[in-house]
DNA sequence: TCTGGGGTCCTAGGACCC
DNA sequence: TCTGGGGTCCTAGGACCC
């Protein structure tokens, strides 16, 4: 299917898909030499843990990642589930980033361990694209002692199923070897395409899949029959337009080089439910972390969500957007407990998130402020004064969220007294509380 | 199989402006 | 005063990717 004995043009593998062979557990083997032998997992081991990587012997047994730890366990009793040690896998991302980049600097990473790259630029340097391929290969070998698979194809789309095709795979419960680059020159395209189940297409996950199989449309095949509109009807028009173009083979996305981030966040599951105070200091513990990223990317954020999943599962989210960016720990706390107040309780928390998006840079949002600053007042120049101000339109952000929700309507457990009735936090400290001869804020409730 | 934590994108409705 | 269309921003939810 795949052609390796003449090197193709240019023309007909421009784009490349690198991705790294169970990256997580093979930073771990290399970082630990006696987790070679066995099979091993990274991720969380607990009831609620999921497997983010799987090694290849424990693979031979069903495991793969994305799976539940219990469920894994089950399958692999002998299965070691290691906790993720993420600043190495960044660092070992790092290095792979550069070896691609001394490849072609036109390269986009998706997530940690994988990479598009655009060949085109090589045309020059009379780079043909199976020989960059394998010495891609090599050197991630070489320098990174990981092995990864390597594909290569006329768009997205196929360079990435020729990636998977490249990798070793699992025969009878043993592993084989993969060719390790595989091309799919467009003559095959077709013949690829044709008995692939739509599930092995990109954008299409369980819910897309049960839609289409309610249309008929299970492989690739299927879908070139249907009607672009009738398939519009169950699944979006975007997403009809992209499968429609993926049943021919024809994928328009580009190798989008500066990929800037537009969001950022944390969220954790928490091994035994939350309930009452116990929630509020996981907003607290929440917006350390994401204030922390905020400075270290040096932007503010006008944009922060909350999200509250309950034990039955549900999940509620609750976002405001700011006329000027914070990125101090106190303020998006502030903002985070707001939000919180505002979603109705369903019972225990099973996982809280806190993201911040609309980025602007530090900078910018100085500039913000200043033209906020009253009239006749000196321009802020240091940090305490600009903050104050971020902290007085801070107020005015907190008192819109609790306007906007009625926050008296709705109680936390935590201010629940024994017969269900509400009970004041005391909170003198709190710059953000009510103040004397102020009830903005309050608008709706018993 | 009742499922993590990092993200991206899409959809649909409402508010607001011209 | 009522009406419509288009554009943009915001919000909530959902699906998907690695």
């Amino acid at each position: 299917m795949n052609s390796t004995s003449d090197d193709p043009s240019l023309d007909d593998a421009p784009i490349l898909h690198v991705d790294l062979d169970a990256f997580f557990a093979s930073v771990e083997m290399l970082d630990d030499p006696s987790l070679r032998a066995r099979p091993l997992a990274v991720g969380g081991s607990g009831e609620r843990g999921v497997v983010a990587s799987v090694n290849y012997e424990a693979r031979r047994y069903g495991v793969h990642s994305g799976m539940s730890s219990v469920v894994a366990r089950r399958r692999c009793p002998d299965l070691l589930i290691v906790p993720g040690h993420f600043e190495r896998y960044e660092a070992y991302s790092r290095d792979f980033h550069a070896v691609v980049n001394d490849l072609t600097p036109t390269y986009e990473p998706l997530g940690l361990d994988e990479v598009f790259a655009d060949l085109r630029g090589l045309a020059r340097l009379k780079v043909r694209p199976l020989t960059a391929a394998r010495a891609l290969r090599e050197r991630v070998r070489d320098e990174l002692h990981l092995e990864c698979g390597v594909g290569l194809a006329r768009n997205k789309l196929f360079a990435k199923l020729a990636s998977r095709r490249a990798k070793p795979f699992i025969e009878n419960g043993q592993v084989r070897e993969g060719p390790g680059v595989v091309w799919v020159s467009p003559a095959h395209e077709a013949a690829w395409l044709e008995e692939l189940p739509v599930r092995a297409l990109w954008g299409v996950g369980p819910a897309t899949e049960s839609k289409l199989g309610q249309l008929g449309v299970r492989s690739v095949r299927d879908l070139r029959r249907i009607d672009e509109a009738a398939l519009a009807r169950y699944v979006g028009s975007s997403m009809a337009a992209t499968l429609v173009g993926f049943s021919r083979g024809e994928d328009p996305r580009g190798v989008v080089v500066e990929r800037a981030a537009k969001s950022l966040g944390h969220d954790q599951t928490f091994a035994r439910s939350l309930t009452g105070a116990d929630v509020v200091r996981a907003v607290g513990h929440h917006a350390g972390v994401v204030s922390r990223a905020l400075r270290e990317r040096r932007v503010v954020a006008r944009t922060l969500s909350l999200l509250v999943r309950f034990d039955d599962l549900t999940s509620v989210t609750r976002s405001q957007t700011l006329s000027f960016g914070v990125d101090d720990t106190a303020a998006i706390a502030t903002l985070g407990e707001a939000l919180l107040e505002s979603i109705p309780s369903r019972g225990a928390v099973r996982l809280l998130g806190l993201y911040a998006s609309s980025f602007v840079a530090r900078e910018d949002n100085e500039v913000q402020l200043r033209f906020a600053w009253p009239e006749g007042d000196a321009a802020p120049r240091e940090d305490g004064r600009r903050h104050q101000i971020g902290l007085e339109a801070l107020r005015d952000a907190v008192d819109e969220v609790r306007a906007k929700f009625g926050v008296r309507a709705v109680a936390r457990a935590s201010e629940l007294g024994p017969e269900g009735v509400r009970v004041d936090r005391q909170r003198g400290d709190d710059p953000f509380g009510p103040r004397p001869g102020d009830d903005r804020g309050v608008v709706s409730g018993p």
